[in-house]
DNA sequence: CGGAGATGCTTAACATGTTAAGTGAATGCG
DNA sequence: CGCATTCACTTAACATGTTAAGCATCTCCG
């Protein structure tokens, strides 16, 4: 270990250095990251030939799930934030991709579901898919999958309590 | 393609589940945008009271480490594109927290490095941030937390010949 | 009733991700 | 040399991430 003079910051050095943090090509956010950089690569053309993005990707199937859903309900199942859903439902259902329709019920409520179209999509994007998640499963193990899996998960559940209040130094 | 039958999936009646693909929810790229939101929650609003993006956060700490560096290695070391880093890179000059010359020896090339001020904002940011980073290992686990950088690490190599199959000899 | 507040969704504004094209400076090769 | 090619960025164009505001609609309570 590097061990280090305590000195934060000496008022005329040259200027590099003083703060001693992790590599930050080790912290979990870039861990995390690079790891998912990765296994998008492999998903990415595929989808670009069918004219898709992630994004909508993760709508359609979404939506070919469930019946129907509400937005707020497909925001949080697509794990994506209301505007970028709202603009990129606006965008598939200019595609005639999804369709919309206000609920009878509550005005304010609209039920998105996924067109004859969408589906015939999904359909020819999938088998693709499904084979590069199988080579991916493949080469890094299936076992060792699932393991990974259940890590993230537990990292999860072990910041959602955090998540909800505010944090050290908060406002000012 | 073939053409199919009559479609029984319309607009009105229940169920569109003819793709049976697997629980989207459940899937690698899902479980690792969700884990890397679920931690970067914790760091944003720390780095949004120093006026700071996260990205901006990385490119800093990368130079803090290096003295200078071109942009294209900068890049590679933040993990960001060009084009990304290209405009945050303005945006850091115009704030006097980075500086930059070109060399002399290659008038395409341009050095960046931290200024004194940038040193300084790091030095102001870095202490809530390793605490919070402290407060997420403590919650997790520290070896859980070993464990599970070495396999993303493991994911990262197991794709690596994948998506670059013609590309793949340069690096050290 | 009725208006204040909550709710569901959309727009706006700015920053980044992503791909393609542009620009000026080196390099290779005839 | 001459010049096409490569290289190191930068710009451009479009899509999404992120926060804040805006706008209807709905709920609740006096």
């Amino acid at each position: 270990m590097a061990k280090r003079p305590a000195d934060p910051i000496s008022a005329s050095a040259p200027a590099a250095r003083q703060v001693p943090m992790r590599d930050f090509s080790r912290s979990l956010p870039m861990s995390l990251l690079r790891a998912r950089e990765a296994v998008m690569r492999q998903f990415r053309p595929s989808l670009r030939e069918h004219g898709l993005t992630e994004q909508q990707w993760r709508i359609l199937r979404a939506l070919a799930a469930i019946e129907a859903a509400e937005v707020t309900e497909l925001a949080r199942t697509a794990f994506l934030l209301g505007p970028s859903l709202s603009r990129i439902l606006r965008d598939l259902e200019a595609r005639n991709l999804i369709e919309r329709r206000t609920a009878k019920a509550d005005q304010r409520r609209s039920m998105v579901s996924i067109s004859k179209e969408g589906v015939k999509l999904m359909a020819s994007v999938a088998p693709s898919s499904e084979a590069i998640y199988a080579e991916i499963t493949r080469r890094f193990g299936a076992r060792k999958l699932a393991e990974l899996q259940e890590m993230l998960a537990e990292l999860e559940r072990s910041l959602a309590e955090l998540g909800a209040s505010d944090e050290a130094s908060a406002e000012e």
